[in-house]
RNA sequence: CGGGGCGUGGCGCAGUCCGGUAGCGCACCUGCUUUGGGAGCAGGGAGUCGGAGGUUCAAAUCCUCUCGCCCCGACCA
């Protein structure tokens, strides 16, 4: 490609409505354009890099045997009333009516729509297991879409949808779609861990998630160092802080705290570190009354929370409410001598001696309180959020270690949510009808665009690993005004496209400084500039930029120092 | 949706408080010079100041409504 023919647009100031890094740059590279918010255009750069991306996942996908098909965009209504994603889905679900005022919607997933395919079709246990994918566009209407093609409304996803007459099978491509995940990642140069999840709208119960190492992601895992255990944030569990501050609880006290709320204020107040203090958060339960009960130094996990009261749909009390019920101002609920009020203890105040809680009056605390003893919790189940620090519930040697990363990709078991409710049935071998074991397999194709970037850039632009750079070689003359550089400029052009590599001719009438830091910004792993002085001894220069090395070297070894490289 | 910020040539911004008919840097076009790290000189093109309504002799500036974008929180590839 020639540069002065291109639609490659650079910039050198930083578009002041980017944020993070990759959003910065696949504008300044002139990869992407915003259209709305939440939806872009691939410019060529961006292009590239994007079906460069899908050649690798399709590459891997068909060696597990995983078959491509593109399904529609545009989803029928009912299909959603089927497995009432309908209302699962909710306002993420991008809805429109034809013109007879028919609900459809625009795929925001496929598993209703490969459930519908496969029910047809699948009707013995002898045709299965089948594995359908497809890269396409996908539609969610995101509460607040972000960070460029990170989480956009409109985005390409690589999904995978199995079906499986046992268990066993189902184990079978779950794994390997695993192992096709790592080998994706790692031949794209990235640095991702796979951890336990949760499963969100898809549903199911075993999943994992593929998470891209980075500072601007917006997801964050604990990994065990000794023993492996990796979880993200909503899934994670631990045995507690490695250190435990223990309140006495020989006698219980209601002492004035006036004017201390948050647990850094009433913690020093007393001044005793967080964990000491007992956070009572009061929900809703439809007409119920619910006290949580997590440690001063932790969040609740709500997702874990909604699970041990089985109830999704419990939601955080007004501050009214927490008044008419406590008594006190938001900021002093206790569980003692909470009435009428189910207490749900998280798992690690067993360990918790005494304990300092809200005294249900305004502006008290109360100390040296004991479970058991001084209330009486209804239920005991993990509730509380993971810590960086906290000992492994795995192996139980291992300190957690926060990191953070972008969500590249996500698996599940579904087994068959989907197909016993959209009625998704075979006959096994022993006669029975059955309804489709499933698994599902979703990988973020656009999104790894912006994952990429975010784990390869420094402070002059991008560092594509190699086998995702829009380009193999830039070649840069330095001089269009020199005739000899301008004869070399051509052949080496010709003979690099013709070795079969891709390259970008920055033939624009440019000084040096401009197009150097234009190819620094888009990143392309190697420049072949062509400068008189040495062209003048039959000799141009090679500058690396992964690994920030020249090399000079005669005209006539470039392509074979180019193919020496790319063969590392 | 709640909270905050911002909309002025392609990009980044000033001007808005205190109304007087739009400016700076970069980019772009022409010419000459220059050619190993974002060149110099000369000339030039480009903006209904997000939109609508209002106040006024006069509105980028004041008032009302509205649309859009970004950031912080609840979602997920």
């Amino acid at each position: 490609m020639r540069w002065s023919k291109s639609y490659l647009p650079t910039y050198k100031e930083v578009p002041k409505d980017a944020e993070i890094p990759s959003h910065q740059l696949m504008l300044r590279a002139g990869m992407i354009r915003s259209l709305t918010s939440g939806v872009y255009s691939f410019l060529p750069l961006g292009y590239r890099v994007l079906h460069k991306i899908e050649t690798i996942v399709r590459e891997e996908m068909n060696r597990i045997g995983s078959q491509e098909v593109q399904m529609p965009v545009l989803h029928p209504g009912e299909l959603y009333e089927e497995t009432g994603r309908l209302k699962n889905f909710g306002e993420l679900l991008f809805q429109l009516k034809d013109r007879r005022g028919r609900l459809f919607a625009l795929g925001p997933t496929h598993e209703e729509v490969v459930t519908d395919i496969a029910r047809a079709e699948l009707k013995s246990y002898r045709q299965l297991p089948q594995t359908l994918y497809q890269i396409l566009v996908k539609f969610r209407d995101e509460f607040r879409p972000r960070f460029g093609v990170m989480r956009a409304r409109e985005f390409m996803m690589k999904d995978a949808y199995s079906f499986h007459a046992s268990q066993e099978s189902l184990q079978e491509t779950y794994d390997s779609m695993a192992g096709a995940y790592h080998r994706i990642l790692e031949r794209f140069g990235l640095e991702a861990v796979q951890v336990e999840a949760e499963s969100g709208a898809i549903g199911g119960d075993i999943n994992h998630e593929f998470i891209v190492l980075a500072n601007a992601g917006e997801s964050v895992i604990f990994r065990c160092p000794s023993c492996g255990y990796a979880a993200n944030d909503e899934r994670a569990v631990s045995l507690g802080a490695s250190t435990l501050e223990k309140e006495s609880s020989g006698k219980m006290e209601t002492v004035a705290t006036p004017g201390q709320h948050t647990v850094e204020e009433v913690s020093g107040f007393f001044k005793v570190s967080p964990q000491r203090l007992v956070k009572t958060l009061l929900y809703k339960s439809g007409e119920k009354n619910i006290a949580a009960l997590v440690p001063g130094d932790r969040e609740l996990n709500e997702i874990k929370f909604a699970k041990a009261i089985g109830d999704p749909d419990a939601r955080p009390m007004t501050p009214e409410e927490v008044t008419a019920l406590t008594q006190a101002p938001v900021g002093f609920a206790g569980p003692v001598g909470l009435d009428g009020v189910h207490i749900v203890a998280d798992e690690l105040l067993n360990d918790y001696d005494g304990m300092i809680v809200g005294a249900n009056q305004a502006d008290a605390h109360t100390r040296g309180v004991k479970m058991g003893r001084d209330f009486t919790a209804a239920q005991v189940a993990r509730i509380s959020m993971v810590v960086e620090g906290d000992r492994c519930t795995n192996c139980d040697t291992g300190r957690l270690k926060l990191s953070r990363g972008v969500e590249i990709g996500h698996i599940f078991k579904l087994d068959v949510k989907y197909s016993k409710a959209m009625g998704a049935t075979f006959l096994d071998k022993d006669g029975q009808e059955k309804a489709f074991i499933m698994g599902c397999y979703g990988f973020g194709v656009s999104r790894a665009v912006a994952a990429t970037i975010e784990q390869h850039y420094d402070e002059k632009g991008i560092r594509w690993p190699k086998a995702l750079s829009p380009f193999h070689v830039i070649v840069t003359p330095l001089n269009l005004s020199d005739a000899g550089t301008v004869s070399t400029m051509e052949s080496i052009y010709t003979d690099l496209g013709v070795a079969g590599f891709d390259v970008l001719l920055d033939d624009r009438d440019l000084r040096p400084g401009p197009k150097f830091k234009d190819a620094e910004l888009i990143g392309v792993p190697v420049r072949v500039t062509l400068g008189e002085r040495n062209l003048k001894d039959g000799r141009c220069e090679l500058y690396y930029r992964l690994e920030d090395r020249t090399d000079v070297v005669a005209i006539t070894d470039v392509v074979a120092k180019v193919r020496e490289y790319y063969a590392l």
